[in-house]
DNA sequence: AATTATTTTTAGGTTTGTCTAAATTATTAT
DNA sequence: ATAATAATTTAGACAAACCTAAAAATAATT
């Protein structure tokens, strides 16, 4: 077991998570999602290739090799333990806890992890709903639901658009809906099957039964 | 409030505690405390002092100015309450706890030390029976007490000789005796001023007055 | 006091991770 | 298909933190 830098870290996790998305990550996404120059991104990719973490052909994009999977999963592991224990322990509230845990996940003590686990009682889950990896580095992929299947009540996090036409993209930023905005059904009418939701902000909106059906959601704690 | 690297933190950490025994520090007692080359010593106390965290005269050693005190002491408490984290709430062993603290302790998250604190129930000193420094960096300095002074049944620490004569080395060695050894005096015996005292290891050893007043220690909880 | 030994600093290099600007490759549009 | 545009890589630099070897300053010894 090698020990890595926070640099490798934060590269190994963002192609990790880009990954969910499109099955190999262009360099300029990574360099977007990283807020490092593109030119900077290369060099990084051809160093952890040659360590046998990430595939990567010159001009084609990257994707993690299963090693550099396990270690990514690892990372997100660290990372979703801590923002269960800031809130669950320490009183942080759901927004605040990203940032601290960006931090306490590079702290790269097997043994600390195994504890932290233990002591937290293996939850399931980190307090954004999203899964945490088992110390086998399993991880329950959730399932998304589109708006328009989600049950009335249930707490959930916009994960996705389906159509991202300007015209789609245009009503979702009036009803104040992007990716991340947590959403709940209140009301759902059968005769058009359109409903009622409620937003982070105590918005509240009006959604057909089209839009609904390109809202993907997962639940959250 | 700058934002300051690892390794100028554990500088600041490592001038403060031989501060302790030394007003001024050495280069080369810090490249040994540090297990760092004298002259890259010589670089970062010349970056420390530019930023008005050490005073430091080439050839005469350096010692930290008020606002590097500050930090220093703010690093030794996120180290001591993370200790005490391990130790408490983790179940770590009082010799493990040290080595993850030292990765733990560069987490610079205001907000994350008071919530722990906090959480903690605010303990007053870490596994070792070392002080932690308070929210306002107050720090309840230790009294140290010679073995001939300290009372039968209570756990100290070694944590100074005070004749540092071969022959006392001689002896200390032969009974396993080094600064940080744990030592508990066992019995006392009025007519010589002898004792019988048990070290770490289940070691039991008879000490002379001599050598008891010579072997100075801390409490340790 | 002069020489020797030790400590400290300077000089010059290395690695990691970043940058900008220029060159190259791929993609898109005409 | 070719030109224009966008994405990516190469080249050359830089800061941080370290290193070794040589020079300079201080301390110790004769």
């Amino acid at each position: 077991m090698v020990n890595f830098s926070h640099a490798e870290e934060n590269y190994l996790k963002t192609i990790y998570h880009l990954q969910q998305t499109t099955e190999t990550v262009s360099t300029n996404d990574l360099a977007a999602a990283l807020g490092t120059a593109p030119a900077s991104i290369t060099d990084m990719l051809k160093k952890l290739s040659k360590k046998g973490l990430v595939s990567y052909k010159a001009y084609y994009g990257c994707s993690l090799t299963t090693p550099g999977t396990d270690k990514a999963i690892g990372i997100i592991r660290r990372h979703r333990l801590w923002e269960y224990f800031l809130s669950q322990k320490l009183g942080f509230s759901w927004e605040e806890v990203h940032e601290v845990a960006e931090e306490l996940e590079h702290v790269s003590n097997e043994k600390l992890i195994l504890k932290l686990d233990e002591y937290l009682g293996f939850p399931r889950t980190d307090p954004h709903g999203d899964p945490i990896p088992d110390a086998k580095g399993k991880i329950v992929q959730q399932q998304q639901i589109s708006l328009a299947n989600l049950p009335e009540k249930k707490a959930a996090v916009v994960t996705q658009i389906g159509n991202q036409s300007p015209e789609v993209l245009e009503m979702l930023d009036e009803k104040n809906i992007t990716i991340g905005t947590r959403i709940q059904v209140i009301k759902k009418y059968p005769f058009d099957e359109s409903m009622e939701v409620k937003t982070d902000n105590r918005h509240q909106s009006h959604i057909t039964r089209e839009l609904s059906q390109n809202i993907f959601t997962k639940s959250s704690s």
